[in-house]
DNA sequence: CATTAGCACTCTCTGGCAGAGAGTGCTAAC
DNA sequence: GTTAGCACTCTCTGCCAGAGAGTGCTAATG
């Protein structure tokens, strides 16, 4: 419903101060973009956006910046993505192809990678240790006093402890006990291990063998304490590049939160689509967030989610770059963990 | 050499600057410390110390500073380590008394313990992959398709991977396999696990059985990269609530450092000592951190070194209650540690 | 002879003020 | 409908004066 002349004014402001940060003024846009109108009628057209609630002034004799309402709307309907040169695509892919054991290492690079090509804060949920499903429960015998429990889930994870073998149980009496296990825990999600549970396997078992207890305990506790260790963060500093953050109170408040794992979790956990998602200014829960944004994506198989990766940045973000750059993480990121994850 | 005099008046001063961050004049040291003795006495007694170069003048008219010199003077013969309260002690050991499963959780929660306690950046470094010495190679086969390769080191530490079956391989063939190998590196620390070695070792089995060249062929890549993702870094945003950090420039300079892991590892490195260690301002290699100190201590386990902890705060550090909290730290991770890796 | 009071001097910091610069809204002309 | 012109507003910068804090030096004191 907005003029083409509107749209366009509005998309050339835009996109001015994302690139420059400072409130943009009629003769600068007449100057700096060839619209074919004088300052006076880019003026006009300022002051309807203005009442419209597109564009904002910081004050009376500044130029003008563009409102929550703005980004929405350039971010809907006005902005293509900008594609990535191809050393960005490759600085992100390269940060995948090493095939290494550890799924962290992974993320770790990907988020890494994400915050250098999109010069903002990334960050990435890995999968969930609650939504891994019990495959088998192994018990390998180091020596004659210890035995290593492993634990594997459908995702291939393995949860290990080494623990003590109690005074005469066999070699055979564990295979025997590491298969009960298996056969009674077989597909159910780890998340479904609650003690109660447990409890009743144990009674199953005689006196001796219950030394698998304190494993468990571990693992509940573990699955407890996971939610909050699963999120990768990356380019934290680049915070302190862009000009709204000079402001050291700001610059606590929003990197005291980052720290926050339980913070992180939460800005990730309700993304689900797998279309991006761009969440500006004042849409995010958190007042310390009102002058970020954050462009989300996240990838499920089977109906559990299995990362969400995002770029936080400040509400005057380069949207068109940063979209691109989720999206193609997202491809790259889905390719590399459906092989890892079998 | 100092007199006792100087030696209260230069305490005082240190003590009163660490505090409040801001130069100290003799009308203030007088008012503040019962000294016994005018401001100028003091102003004499400052002279001399500032020529003698225990102290600086940030400007003809301001009030003294310590001088590099000044605070190794105090931390080595002046300073008395000031006790942790009952509250800290426990919020330190509490961060250690769950006993999970991942050597990581553990380094985690205790870096972040650290930094609470202490009001500065805390650094741990925990084990090197490549000094683990080891023990058994176990093929541990997940269907019929696809086996689990793991690799146990004397520290109880697995490497694992699930790789696919060659075709025509018999779980007995898998066994021997892993017995070999098992029966060759026996002993060998996994640094000395070069490409060259393995080459060796190839030349010993038949064709169909180099399945596992990929696998050891990630384990020496995640060696190389191990060096830098065994240091955990806790409460960075400590940092900006000091007065010395300001100026965006240099927290922009330092936290940049922060997120570099090869330089987290250099800072610890070279700590080997298990008495606590303070390197002040100048000291440090990095020019970076000519304004910040780092107290630290490792602890080793037959030769071996397990782990660094250290703070990281401004020169301008409260150094009696860091020392206490590193030393404290330290012998609460020996214990746990002691623990988790037989 | 060490200590101290007094004093002139130095340097920073703060607030007020003027002028430059950038941008606006309004009006009148095209 | 578009544009040129103009008065007006607001910020930013630099400058200056005065306050405040601290120093070094000198001379008096116990």
């Amino acid at each position: 419903m907005l003029s083409e002349r509107k749209r366009t004014i509005l998309k050339a402001l835009i996109s001015d101060y994302i690139q420059r940060a400072e409130p943009v003024g009629s003769r600068t846009l007449a100057r700096r973009y060839n619209l074919g109108i004088s300052p006076a009628t880019i003026r006009n057209e300022m002051a309807d956006l203005d009442e419209m609630g597109y564009l904002e002034q910081p004050h009376t004799s500044a130029g003008r910046v563009p409102s929550y309402k703005g980004y929405r709307y350039f971010v809907d309907s006005l902005m293509q993505a900008e594609k990535l040169t191809p050393q960005e695509e490759q600085r992100l892919s390269k940060s995948l192809q090493q095939r290494l054991a550890k799924i962290d290492t992974v993320f770790y690079r990907a988020s890494r990678a994400l915050s250098e090509v999109s010069h903002y804060i990334s960050l990435i949920m890995g999968p969930f240790l609650g939504q891994q499903i019990f495959r088998q429960l192994r018990l390998v015998p180091l020596d004659s006093q210890y035995v290593m429990v492993l634990l594997i889930t459908d995702t291939g994870l393995v949860q290990n402890r080494i623990v003590e073998i109690p005074a005469g149980v066999s070699a055979a009496e564990l295979d025997q006990i590491a298969r009960l296990f298996t056969k009674l825990l077989a597909g159910v999600p780890l998340e479904d291990l609650t003690s109660s549970l447990l409890q009743e396997l144990y009674t199953m078992f005689s006196r001796r063998n219950r030394f698998l207890q304190e494993f468990f305990a571990d693992l509940i506790t573990n699955l407890a304490a996971d939610e909050g260790e699963r999120v990768y963060l990356g380019g934290t500093t680049n915070l302190l590049k862009h000009p709204e953050f000079n402001d050291m109170e700001k610059v606590r408040g929003l990197l005291g939160l980052l720290e926050e794992r339980e913070f992180l979790c939460s800005l990730l956990a309700d993304v689900t689509s797998e279309d991006i998602e761009i969440t500006i200014g004042e849409e995010n829960k958190y007042v310390e967030m009102k002058e970020c944004s954050i462009v989300t994506a996240s990838y499920e198989i089977g109906g559990r989610k299995v990362y969400t990766i995002g770029v936080l940045g400040p509400t005057r973000m380069d949207y068109a770059r940063v979209v691109s750059a989720v999206d193609f993480m997202r491809k790259q990121l889905s390719d590399t963990l459906r092989e890892i994850i079998r």
